[in-house]
DNA sequence: CGTTTCAATATGTATATACATAATCGCCAT
DNA sequence: ATGGCGATTATGTATATACATATTGAAACG
């Protein structure tokens, strides 16, 4: 027998001992058999109930904690945390993907592409302070015939300035940026607006047609690198968030 | 001098040897020092240079490896991931408190209160099966005079049934359900819509004028509790979701 | 009676060690 | 060549131990 024992339980899954702790206090607190501010047993206590050393107890406590669902206080002991604000996780996947899911064929094209000087507009939208190069992107994504969503775009030519030469005329700003810059920091806004004529027009649905509109700003580094606006026909998109208890 | 050591530096902040080794990790990935795909160093490299036991080493590279920064695999070493796609966190507050970020003042109105045996559309949105007592209310919430957002709600008296006692005549259920119901999961799904007569009529907005529709399935221990619409008027909202690589 | 001090306690962080396991590399026999 | 085999290697998981640190509760003291 190894000394390194795995436990092979309930749907034959094989659990390290760690993850079976964590998955057992998880199971109580989201039972609701350890209510908010119930102090869970002593590592020492856990220790003997799981037969293994405090620092396997202490590493799934303390990623519990981490992940909110207990609060540990020096010399009290650990307590099921109140269930905090209501936060979701919104997997905002690339169009091409959502559009392939819905078993239709996809297809990007440009609209518009424009090389300049960045007007105060564009600064307040990449959160840029001083004056610099920009491209402005104008593109169709489409589901089958029909526009599924209207994609405008602003990048930043200082901190991307490979952009330039790129035409994106049939592919997607969205997948090229990806890959050429590393690992970046995003906010998004996330609204419901009116169509207006020129919208309308491109997206081929009424004027003032109620769409969903989400903009995205992205930073590498600190450097603001891409602003965008996607506007989906109201029909055309719903976006889905779940709320786990961190898994953490 | 202790055994364990902390080290002052930069901004005279107090780091665990452990966080150190994660911020420094964390840094070179997200400067883009090493990009993607980059080996960063073995555990037993890292040992040497942060001067530290292979354990501290791990722990870190662990966490990074659960936050999706880096890959691990065994045998060849641990290598600068793929920057994953877009997943945004979204905050979803109590109403009160948007409105009072807002600086305006909050009211809660019950429009309607209806207690029934469950009817096929009841259990679509809950997610059950068999047929129960439902509560299916309807209020608006207010930041000042006007109304901020509309609300529909259909919560499971099988799984909460207190509630039926309640009259929620200017106490949302929201609040009301928190703390009563311990830890649960949640669905949300956000999309746009135009506003039908009655909806306009109750948010005092025009016929078919674009409006943000948030809606949310909450479980408990595997029990639907509530499902719950919020309209809001699309000037008065706007959801924010930020997006940074995880700090676990 | 209030305050100060101190020991006890539970968690926090780190070490050294041990063995498990998956993947890869190179060797060897076919 | 090539297919299998074993050694090597880096990570994965767990242990026992040590010392740090925040907090509490009780004892000691003015």
């Amino acid at each position: 027998m190894s000394l390194i024992e795995t436990v092979d339980f309930d749907g034959g899954e094989i659990l390290s001992l760690h993850q079976r702790i964590l998955s057992d206090i998880r199971e109580k607190i989201l039972s609701g058999a350890w209510p908010p501010g119930h102090r869970i047993p002593f590592e020492h206590e856990l220790t003997d109930e799981y037969n293994c050393s405090r620092m396997t107890v202490n590493k799934a406590l303390s990623q519990l904690a981490k992940a909110g669902l207990i609060e540990r206080r020096r010399r009290s002991g650990s307590f099921v945390g109140q269930p905090q604000s209501q936060a979701a996780v919104l997997e905002l996947h690339d169009i091409r993907i959502e559009v392939e899911a819905l078993g239709l064929p996809y297809r990007y094209e440009r609209l518009e592409r424009l090389k300049r000087r960045s007007i105060a507009e564009d600064r307040a939208l990449l959160g840029l302070s001083a004056p610099g190069p920009v491209l402005a992107l104008e593109g169709l994504h489409f589901a089958g015939e029909r526009p599924f969503a209207l994609e405008q775009r602003l990048i930043n030519l200082s901190a991307v300035a490979e952009a330039a030469e790129e035409e994106f005329l049939d592919i997607a700003p969205g997948p090229w940026l990806i890959g050429r810059v590393p690992w970046s920091e995003a906010e998004h806004r996330i609204r419901a607006m009116a169509a207006d004529d020129t919208v309308a027009d491109t997206l081929d649905i009424d004027p003032g047609a109620p769409c969903l509109v989400v903009e995205r700003r992205t930073w590498s580094a600190e450097h603001p690198v891409t602003h965008v606006r996607f506007v989906y026909p109201a029909e055309s998109h719903t976006l889905v968030a779940r709320f786990t208890p961190s898994q953490g």
